[in-house]
DNA sequence: AGCCACTATATCGCGCCGATACATCGAGTG
DNA sequence: CACTCGATGTATCGGCGCGATATAGTGGCT
């Protein structure tokens, strides 16, 4: 996920790990953060397999001066990281509807294929129906045993999935009124 | 997080892993569900902690006798456990107002005592407060750089975290209704 | 001068996940 | 009767991401 949304996000400009994880905090940052001891180590990783590599000459202390700043790695995508996240972008597969991998596919939704997204989308609506009539069966079940608190967390999170699947009902048919307009 | 679960499920009776990740995705499933990959170790590492004890093979018991002598290992609470569990019954710290922490600790509320329920549930509330005044931040600057699918996200979380502060709200009365009707 | 907040990188332990493997049992299907 | 399928049950492995922590220069406020 973390991969996803560095080489996502260093599409637009190279980056250091610092302003990385600010832009992730901002864009996403309302349903997914991601810390300094995750952005870090994956950036090493990203740079060991190629797909993003170090700009020369920025972690120096000539470097340094000029920006009157401390040691800053400034990474940009490599040929094969444009092409990873081209591949990362035609996946549709289970993570991308749950919880943490949906926020991220959506920020990159724009740049992502239109059939893609759509079995995303219903990928998610399926999910969530999933959670909300677990939900519904779990309140009609409960009555007696459950305690104030469980069943008020389920009256919750029933009325949030309801909301969900209806907002993404919206986009659902949003994404196909488009389709249609080009198409015929 | 894991750990507090599965003390508070064993005070019931004696589980042994598989039913114990069935209880957790049935009470507090929708909102948090734990992988086997998790349980068992987990309760490797408690046992090795004393927090609980495994049960020595009761012949006598209806279940293990019709499955036969097979591994089933059925863990219990040992005294420490039941401290260890108090100890976190009395946490108000801020993992426990974040999402993944937040629904676990509300499955055990009716046992965490009334101030610390406060605390947790006010908490909690700052939580949500925050991630509204973010989200109503980025939709009110966002209006051209923000592309349509990030927006609607926005949208969506907002509108939920409103509904969740409201959700908080009645708690919270509710709870200091309570608190004035025992107290006079 | 003292203090605090921000920028910036890095590492460590560990909680948890998903995949996978293995084995038994009951029920339904051909 | 054999066959398969799904539920029950335990276990391990690699790997991701988190929170805490260390280090350090910069800039502003008092």
């Amino acid at each position: 996920m973390l991969e996803f949304a560095i080489l996502g996000l260093l599409h637009e400009a190279p980056m250091h790990g610092y302003e990385l994880r600010k832009r992730l905090h901002d864009t996403l940052g309302m349903f997914r953060t991601f810390s300094y001891g995750s952005v870090y180590p994956t950036l090493r990783r990203l740079q060991r397999a190629g797909l993003i590599a170090e700009e020369p000459g920025t972690a120096t202390d000539h470097e340094n001066r000029a920006w009157g700043r401390k040691a800053r790695r400034v990474y940009k995508l490599t040929a094969e990281g444009k092409e990873r996240f081209g591949e990362l972008l035609g996946d549709a597969g289970p993570q991308t509807w749950d919880d943490e991998g949906f926020g991220v596919h959506l920020a990159f939704f724009s740049r992502t294929p239109a059939d893609v997204r759509m079995r995303i989308l219903e990928g998610r609506r399926r999910r969530v129906e999933e959670r909300r009539e677990g939900l519904r069966a779990a309140l009609a079940r409960a009555e007696e045993r459950i305690d104030r608190y469980t069943r008020e967390l389920h009256r919750l999170g029933l009325e949030s999935s309801e909301r969900e699947v209806r907002w993404l009902n919206e986009l659902i048919a949003h994404e196909q009124a488009e389709q249609r307009g080009q198409h015929g």
